[in-house]
DNA sequence: AATTCTTGCTTCATCGATTGAGCAACAATG
DNA sequence: CATTGTTGCTCAATCGATGAAGCAAGAATT
């Protein structure tokens, strides 16, 4: 079974030996330029049908050393539990592969320091470019790439040293804060001020959201509980000890919220079963974020779904036209009928 | 900003010239080994530092050029789209790195033609090793590795010509059929046989599902309705379109499902919605997969998780222990409370 | 017949890191 | 003082693919 294994991959310089050429020829003929090398399409065709026969694999790292630019494109994403890092990373791997780019993929759970060390790793790899995304410290990873002579773009959070591709965040977050205050109106009776819970205050898209909610309540002519907005990390966990937090505190249990993640969403609604401090039913949600199951889960709940495909399109345009000034595009996400 | 490139990278020659040494002893001194090759400790201590100074970052490509092994363990992936293949990702990345290996995953998105073309790259890449994670044709990568001399392991699907590391589907789908049997006669007041969608019957583990259904069946003393037996493919739309068929030709919408993944059970709850033909919760279900939301959907969904930990524990083990025997290791899944 | 062009190859240096072999300088031993 | 050992390095070949330069043989041109 597959046993005795060939100590020796077939090499360019062993199919010459069989077609009796030299390893130049080989070469030629095998990646594809052998038109321009002048050699005959008799030569080649042998060549070829010798390679396939002996079953070569060109050996990528000697090609690579050899060439200028290795067509390597590399990102680094924070984690692979929700649909919309997966639907990046998917639809990235597809994008890169048909402009005959090879993608190379960490997750680097949302930790700065194994976020270097993944672009380290990468430049050992010779990207070409890399696309940080949703990173914690992007302008570093810049700073790093840069002294390599190593193009990087920021995907999801923006930074300042390189350009920068998000969701506009802003709009998406104040249409997101007014459908929920509207639903609050007509559901519950009264309009009433959310909450606002999940991601990071430090984090330039958590900071936008808060401020598309504090506008969508303004325009409501709604005044906010300052104690009401908990941009308490991303884990479900934190979003559960936050809202317990709140309430031995002495709040009210809210009966509004914008939840700024479908992972923040998970521990909402784990604190929401477990402690029955409101009605399954009489919960109005909005989540910055999309999954099929939230859609179903009956709460009516509203979803903002980022645009992953318009985002990446960009991503590549920006790569294919050269640009690395430090702009940021921001990308309009997508609310059902908006 | 950072405009001035480095036109030429920086290279173990570029610091034996500034350290005024040989690039052999920069080579010894930066790969670990200079005790071996005796290299005095303050030449070691020069060399690095120079070395943080430039900012220099191995070549990979020359480097694994050279060795004998890569280091590089690649993955194919079906999707991204799934908690369970989520979690595999997030954690073989995390694995590999903890054993000094680099990790590299594709996704192949079920295509058996991505599958093959994503092996050959990756051979390309000299990867010491291949997982073909639910591979549709596991065999035709083993043998298109094993030319090259490189070894594969299957996971989540088996392979016959590698060693295969599965959750216990037979097992797991009996106890899940079985809790729903009794869920049905808890709620519905009746003992009733089941509906079983999703899935692809080709597959090994659809197959082991369909038999752990059938068993936990005729435990129960229930006779199973052959046309209620739908392993009509993965994508949600296939599961809607296979059930509007069941009702079209005349069945009667099922109370009791057992649904092969979160996948299909994103299209049996749009049916579900959609058709109005159950009330949400008059049906019972059981699924197996695990996802949180579905956790919350309030259906009491009975759900199996698949062990990704032990699976990928195992996975490693048998990397380590350098058997390529094609022998099935069976990982029992979580059940809650089993 | 002499020159230039074209075709179809081969030769060889190169990419950057690794490593066996070798060598000078000095220390230790008989 | 001659031999052996040790320390601390350097040299040069090598991994496999690439492509500029070169070269021989025949075709075309003057």
């Amino acid at each position: 079974m597959s046993s005795l294994k060939p100590a020796k991959r077939t090499t360019i310089y062993d199919l010459a030996d069989l077609a009796g050429t030299s390893a130049s020829a080989v070469s030629a003929v095998l990646n594809g330029n052998w038109k321009k090398r002048r050699i005959s399409s008799q030569l080649a065709e042998k060549i070829m049908r010798i390679a396939d026969e002996q079953g070569y694999a060109l050996n990528m790292q000697a090609s690579l050393l050899r060439r200028d630019k290795s067509h390597i494109i590399g990102m680094i994403v924070p984690k692979y539990d929700n649909r919309y890092f997966g639907s990046i990373v998917e639809l990235f791997e597809e994008m890169a592969r048909a402009r005959g780019l090879f993608p190379i993929i960490t997750c680097t759970r949302r930790d700065p320091e194994l976020e270097l060390e993944a672009a380290r790793t990468m430049l050992s790899y010779q990207v070409d470019c890399l696309i940080a995304t949703g990173a914690t410290d992007p302008d570093r990873i810049t700073e790093l790439c840069a002294a390599s002579g190593v193009r990087t773009l920021n995907l999801d959070l923006p930074g300042s040293l390189a350009p920068s591709v998000i969701t506009d965040n802003f709009a998406g977050a104040r249409e997101l804060t007014r459908r929920v205050l509207v639903n609050c109106e007509r559901r519950l009776g009264r309009r009433q001020s959310l909450l606002f819970i999940g991601g990071r205050g430090s984090d330039h898209n958590t900071a936008e959201r808060i401020r598309g909610f504090r506008e969508a309540h303004a325009d409501f002519g709604v005044a906010i509980d300052e104690a009401h907005i908990l941009p308490c990390g991303y884990a479900p966990e934190k979003a559960e000890k936050a809202l317990d937090k709140l309430i031995a505190s002495g709040g009210l249990p809210p009966q509004g919220m914008f939840v700024n993640s479908t992972i923040s969403l998970e521990g909402v609604m784990r604190w929401v079963r477990r402690t029955g401090h409101l009605d399954d039913r009489s919960i109005v949600l909005g989540c910055f974020d999309w999954d099929p199951f939230v859609a179903l889960l009956g709460n009516e709940i509203e979803m903002v779904k980022q645009d992953v495909p318009a985002m990446l399109s960009t991503v590549f345009e920006i790569i294919d036209s050269g640009a690395s000034t430090p702009a940021i595009t921001q990308v309009p996400p997508l609310l059902s009928g908006f």
